[in-house]
DNA sequence: AAATAAAATTGATAAATATCACTTTTTGGA
DNA sequence: TCCAAAAAGTGATATTTATCAATTTTATTT
C-alpha cells in the first residue's frame, strides 16, 4: 500500500508471474541500465493513446488501467495491469504509436526503460524474446475471451466475470481464505464492464441481496466466487 | 478462387503482408521441411478450441474464421484470417491449448507445419521471432480496438466497422477503384458483429437505402467507404 | 429444371439497457 | 471535524436490441 521511495534494482521483488522473473542477470542489467523511477498518483496518466513510444514501463507496485477514449470522449477500460507487468511494449514492437492510454488506479511506482535499451536487450536476449512472445500470446487469449464474452452476454454476466478477474488482481498480498476487497470507482467498473454506472450500481445491489458480494463505501468484497463463476457462465 | 492442387514450396507466392515474407531462405526451408498441404471445404473445421496443438497452419489461399462457442453453443467470430497468415501459433507459444476454433470461410488451401519444426525454427531464427512478435502486437492492437468498440457502440456502428475491415480482407486480387464484394453469410456477419441475424439484415437494408452498400444474394458490395467510416465513428 | 432444403427477410412484440433528473452518501481538503 | 465537491445510488422513462413466428428468396440436389 505505502510507497516508500526509490528502490535500487537489486531490491526488486519480482512476482513469480512477472514477465521478467528468472531473466538472466546480464539481460536484466542491460535492460535496467538507464531505468528511472516515478511514483504516479491516483488517475495520473502514464502515456496517451496515439503518442509515439519512447520506452516501456515496468510496474513495481500498484495497479494501472489501460483504456481507450471513444468518439464522445468517454473512457473504456480494456485491461487492468498489476505489479510485475510491462506496459507499452506493444507499441514499440509493432513500430507504431500507443494503441491505448494508461493511468494509475492507485498510487503506483513505475520504472521507465528507454526504447533503445529495450530493443538492444531484446536483440541480445533470446529468453526475453521468448518471454514476451509467451506473454503476448497469453494476453491475446485473455483479450479474445473478453471479446467473445462482450459479443453475447448480459451486463450481469460481464459484471460477474470482471469481478472474478478483479478479485484475482486485488488478491495479491492477502491471506488465503480471507475475502478479497476490490477498491474501484463505480465509473471505472462500469467502463470495464462496458455499461453505464447506473446499471453497475443496480446489479451490484442485486448481488448484495443474493449475498454474493458486500459493499462498504467504494470497496466491493466478494463473498462467493463460485456463484459469480456460475453467473458468468463459465464451464 | 479455384484451387488447383499441391504447390511445391518454391511456388508459394508470399503476399507482402505475409508473416513469412522476406524470411531468410534457410529459415523458410527449415520451417517448411515437413509441411503437408490440405484443401478445406467451406465451413470445414481446421482446429477446435480446447484441443492440444500439434502444429501451426499457414493459409496459402482462402479465408478462415476464428471463433469461440458460448455456453449456449452459439458461435462468435473473433477474427477473419486471410491468405498469408499463420494460424494456431498462439497456443504453442503460450504452451496451452487452442483458445479458439478455426474453420474455412470458403474453399481454403492450408499448409500444416509440425510443432517441432516451428519451435526449432523459432529458436534458430531471430527474424521469425521478431516477425511473430510484431505480428502478435498488431493483432493485439486490432483486438483491443474491437473490444473497446464492443464496449460502447451501437450495432449499426459495429456493423459499419466490420464492413470496413471485411472490405480490406476481400479486396485482395481486386482492381483499385473497383467496388469490393464481400461474400459472407448473414449468420457469420451477425456473429462477427455480435448481434442477431435479423438485426444485421435490417441494418443492411438501411445501408442499402442510404446507397452505402448494395446486396445481391449473399454478397455485399461496399459503394461508399467514407460514409461507413463516418458511421463507425472513426476520427 | 423441378423439388427440396437452407438461408434471408419481415413484422410484431418482449426484454434489456441507456439516459435523464434528482437525492443521498462518501471523500478529501481546509 | 466540518464543509464543499465528487461519487454513488434511485426512480421514471426512452431507446435499443433480442426473440418469436411466419413468409419469401436463394442455393443445392436429383
Amino acid at each position: 500500500m505505502s510507497i516508500k521511495g526509490i528502490f535500487p534494482i537489486d531490491k526488486w521483488d519480482f512476482k513469480s508471474r512477472s514477465v521478467l522473473a528468472g531473466l538472466p542477470d546480464g539481460d536484466l542489467e542491460m535492460l535496467m541500465a538507464n531505468q528511472t523511477e516515478k511514483v504516479y498518483k491516483l488517475s495520473e496518466v502514464i502515456f496517451w493513446e496515439g503518442a509515439y513510444p519512447s520506452g516501456i514501463f515496468y510496474i513495481k507496485e500498484g495497479k494501472v488501467k489501460k483504456y481507450k477514449l471513444d468518439k464522445d470522449g468517454r473512457e473504456h477500460i480494456i485491461y487492468v495491469a498489476n505489479a510485475g507487468e510491462l506496459l507499452g511494449y506493444h507499441a514499440i514492437l509493432s513500430e507504431d504509436r500507443y494503441p491505448d492510454s494508461a493511468a494509475a488506479l492507485e498510487e503506483t511506482r513505475i520504472a521507465f526503460i528507454p526504447k533503445e535499451d529495450f530493443l538492444k536487450t531484446l536483440q541480445h536476449s533470446g529468453v526475453l524474446n521468448g518471454r514476451l512472445l509467451k506473454n503476448l500470446s497469453h494476453e491475446f487469449a485473455v483479450l479474445a475471451n473478453s471479446l467473445s464474452m462482450f459479443a453475447k452476454s448480459s451486463v450481469r454476466e460481464r459484471l460477474a466475470l470482471q469481478l472474478i478477474i478483479l478479485r484475482e488482481k486485488y488478491k495479491v498480498n492477502f491471506q488465503p481464505g480471507m475475502p478479497v476487497a476490490i477498491n474501484m470507482s463505480r465509473d471505472d467498473l462500469a467502463s470495464l464492464v462496458g455499461t453505464a454506472r447506473e446499471n453497475v450500481v443496480r446489479l451490484l445491489s442485486d448481488l448484495k441481496e443474493e449475498k454474493i458480494v458486500e459493499t462498504k463505501g467504494r470497496t466491493i468484497t466478494v463473498l462467493d466466487v463460485q456463484k459469480l463463476i456460475k453467473i458468468a457462465g463459465y464451464k
